[in-house]
DNA sequence: AAGAACCTTGACGGGTTATTGACGACTCGG
DNA sequence: CCGAGTCGTCAATAACCCGTCAAGGTTCTT
């Protein structure tokens, strides 16, 4: 929870400060407002990450709010609902409304932690790992792309699957077996295909470049690392 | 829920198929798995949009399987923990292995449904109509309008919903796969529809410019981004 | 009812990729 | 020292994928 920036709406001050003094503690910024009109001033002067938003509000309610943040301030900041009401309509309501995530009170602490983190990871895209790295090979699924020293490699797509599972597995080595049922299942081909993939992957990784990165351990299987003594 | 291709790892037979049957009728598209290896082919093989997984599973549990999907496969697609337990420790280790969401059994289907489509419009970024840029290329949801440089383009229906999608995933690789099901669902055409629009999409935002900004990786997919240099 | 816009389909050609098979080098154990 | 198994190298063919574009039919608009 490093450095978000978090506003929660919250007219109960007792709760208001418990919340507050634990996501600090937490390492985020937290700004409070105890209604909906002060809500807005912030809103409009100050970009936050998430909000934490109360549903009974003294004035305008939260799924109002809410409502008026998306259609007409066109914010999209992820909003938690925080309520006592844990009837199905009120959730419904509250997604309904343009929330994405919905915590009934009373919550553990930890708990609204945690939705808050996975909210803002989705938010950020930040699910899986952008990129594998090995030495100075990088890939990235999400792009497809490969670099070794910043320079983008060409890839088939075969060598490009084979590359990721070995970058995965890295350093560990890899069996032939374990590489062909990855890559075609059940229907392995006839022949050894996977010896000339091999070859080209390393045409395009290694043959360029100084140093090997793909190894072979005869009768055993691949492994991609760096400085792999020739000799044993 | 319109067009939603979800895959569902359950190993209660009984609940599965309330869950698929509800979701169904709800128009998603839905694929059953009673355990993860099965879950794991699926996965390999198929694009989804969503993922409900349940916790306790014969062999491999929900936890483990959600943390592969995200370190291994690289995988972003949301997770929603589907579980009878209701301990903190449960929920707070389904956040931490990855997990997008969790609910606990029994659960109301329509609470299901909430939670699947508000972490789907977080996803697609349809909280707000705000306009999607890349580069020099806006697109502007509300308005059903595209510019380039300032300038207005003529985009068909089609042509638009295809760019809206890869603008949003940009710099993401979208495969074909993900592109016809989100276009179509289950009504893909039977001939290469997609082929025919990708080139006049093309012949609207990048003919007409110096520098193209829709790529095609051959075997895997389509992807919108300034600057995707042709490696040599 | 006429016209326009749009979607789908199919054909063609060029480029890329996967697979197969051949050959020789190497290793290890008998 | 020999034979079986494994590996790197490489070319050839078949399969696949893609950009291009025009024609036909449907839907929507006017």
């Amino acid at each position: 929870m490093e450095n978000l920036s978090i506003i929660l709406v919250e007219d109960h001050r007792q709760l208001a400060q418990t919340v507050v003094e634990f996501l600090e503690q937490e390492g985020a910024t937290v700004d409070y407002a105890g209604n909906t009109s002060l809500a807005r001033e912030l809103v409009q002067e100050h970009h936050y990450d998430l909000m934490l938003l109360d549903v009974m509000l003294p004035g305008e309610d939260g799924y109002s709010f809410c409502q008026y943040l998306r259609k007409d301030l066109a914010l999209d900041l992820p909003v938690i609902f925080m309520t006592a009401r844990d009837q199905l309509e009120d959730k419904l309501e509250g997604f309904d409304r343009g929330g994405d995530d919905y915590i009934v009170k009373p919550f553990a602490l930890p708990e609204l932690a945690a939705r808050v983190s996975a909210l803002i990871r989705r938010q950020r895209r930040e699910v899986t790992a952008n990129t594998l790295q090995v030495a100075d090979l990088e890939l990235d699924p999400a792009r497809q792309e490969v670099r070794r020293d910043g320079q983008l490699l060409k890839l088939s797509p075969t060598a490009f699957r084979i590359l990721r599972i070995l970058m995965r597995e890295s350093p560990r080595v890899v069996s032939r077996e374990q590489l062909e049922h990855e890559l075609w299942g059940d229907l392995v081909p006839d022949s050894d295909a996977l010896r000339s993939h091999l070859y080209n992957l390393r045409k395009a990784v290694d043959k360029p470049f100084d140093n090997a990165l793909l190894n072979t351990l005869p009768g055993v299987g691949f492994s991609i690392q760096e400085d792999r003594p020739s000799a044993g």
